[in-house]
RNA sequence: GGAGAAAUGGCAGAGUGGUCGAUUGCGGCAGUCUUGAAAACUGUUGAACCGCGAGGUUCCGGGGGUUCGAAUCCCUCUUUCUCCGCCA
């Protein structure tokens, strides 16, 4: 959520960049949540004083009855119903003048980076950084769903069998590379200076409202219901949350945590290709980093992170690509976001395979995530995460360009994760 | 799941209706002393909103209520602890 303070102090600014993220009306829109937030001031200021006011009568008529002039407690008594009563609807006032400002802030996006390039799809996104060729296949070269098939590694029938589509079942080898995948993710984060934290995998409603999946994308996650808890769709929703009201020191920053968790998501609405065999689960398996940092620092940060990130990529052999995507494709909640791409041989086509964002304040300010200047104010703290990695689409991309007539050869680095150097 | 107790500032821990945003201790910060450090001593030290400022308002787990006035009384929810039961 954007700040008042901010929207009060850069109007043309902050209307300027929301244009960038194709916001209609941007400028009547701030102009309206300016005029309810002046609303909002002056009914606080009445209130305020008339609260000032009551407690003062209240003073008074302590000390009047100490001294025993029950009579003149009295009068002022009365005194104190009415302004009660004014009390009482001037709170009431406020409080839906409150919410009318939160609903319209709440539907607002994260101002955009000004270096995000403008457009309005996946087509606009400017490709800042390529590595790797795109290997060439033999003949009989298959897509991943039907190598899974012919190794006998990933079983989606059986998923459906169990729960339903989108639900694979990994088998032998298989499973070892699931595993594998998330060993080698989670050694390099922890060697590259990220906490590794195994959060919980269910989170309450106020941790989906802190890092914005509430409560606008509420069907994008499965909700149990008896208990009112929600599965998460990715990590970053309970690590961040671990610095919902919390204020840190300035030495602090930037805090890096990471961590391996499986991942839920109900993305209800797509078809075809698209979401043909990993290329699309209810559930998945990511290693998530997640930092929190100064706000003059957060976008070294943000390159350091997608560095890290394609370091990953280039370890495993795969071709990638990295986007900085336009304003039009980017999250709601992300200021600046780096995509990274691999390329499916079989599939020819690139899988979006992380995300990294920084979201500066919008994240912070809702989950009221400070730190202490040198001041000694408080001031919000910006966020960053990423997927470092997402498993399905890198397994995708291995299965399918490493794929030779004698079997899948398995990347250096994770022979000894593996155990094995081929899927035969 | 059953019975009981509790929830106060970074931590510990007072406060059972009227200058209590809250005694005190520890910790933190600043200073005095010291060649330096420690110790000792002195001061300072929660957050949010409104206001140029003076200052005002709100917050003692969350929500609601009683009262002129609530950290203090009542209701309710949540969480923690102790005992019992069950159990990976």
């Amino acid at each position: 959520m954007l700040q008042i303070t901010t929207i009060r102090e850069n109007k043309e600014d902050v209307v300027k960049r929301l244009e960038l993220k194709n916001v209609k009306n941007a400028a009547a829109l701030i102009e309206q949540v300016l005029e309810i937030d002046n609303r909002r001031k002056a009914i606080q200021k009445q209130g305020d004083d008339t609260k000032a006011e009551a407690n003062a009568t209240a003073r008074q008529i302590g000390d009047l009855m100490k001294s025993g002039q029950k009579a003149e407690a009295e009068v002022l008594k009365t005194k104190t119903t009415e302004l009660k009563n004014r009390e009482k609807e001037l709170d009431e006032q406020l409080q839906s003048t409150e919410k009318e400002m939160h609903d319209l802030l709440v539907t607002l996006p994260n101002t955009p980076h000004l270096s995000v390039p403008p457009g309005t799809s996946a087509t606009d996104n400017a490709v800042v950084f390529e590595h790797g060729s795109i290997p060439k296949l033999h003949d009989k070269a298959l897509p991943h769903w039907e190598l899974t098939a012919k190794y006998d590694i990933i079983d989606f029938e059986l998923g459906v069998k169990l729960s339903g589509a989108g639900f694979p079942v990994y088998k032998g080898k298989g499973a070892r590379l699931q595993r594998a995948l998330i060993n080698f993710f989670l050694d390099k984060a922890t060697a590259a200076g990220y906490r590794e934290i195994q959060p919980p995998i269910v989170v309450n409603e106020d941790s989906g409202y802190g890092t914005g999946q509430l409560p606008d994308k509420e069907g994008q996650m499965y909700h149990v219901g008896v208990d009112n808890l929600y599965l998460i769709p990715t990590a970053e929703v309970p690590i961040t949350n671990i610095y919902r009201d919390v204020i840190l020191k300035e030495e602090e920053l930037p805090i890096k945590n990471c961590g391996y968790t499986p991942c839920f998501r109900r993305e209800a609405g797509s078809y075809g290709k698209d979401v043909r065999g990993l290329n699309r689960l209810h559930q998945f398996d990511k290693v998530e980093i997640v930092q929190i940092a100064h706000p003059d620092k957060s976008y070294e940060v943000l390159e350091d992170m997608r560095n890290y990130v394609a370091s990953l990529l280039t370890e495993l052999e795969l071709p990638f690509r990295t986007l900085k995507l336009c304003g039009g494709d980017m999250s709601f909640a992300s200021a600046l976001t780096y995509d990274m791409e691999v390329y499916s041989a079989a599939q020819q086509r690139w899988l979006e395979v992380s995300s990294v964002s920084n979201f500066e304040t919008f994240q912070t300010n809702r989950l009221k995530c400070r730190y202490r200047n040198d001041k000694g104010k408080t001031q919000l703290a910006h966020s960053l995460n990423g997927s470092a990695l997402a498993l399905p689409r890198i397994v995708a991309a291995l299965l399918e360009n490493n794929q030779t007539e004698n079997g899948i050869r398995i990347p250096k680095v994770l022979v000894p994760y593996c155990g094995f150097d081929t899927i035969q």
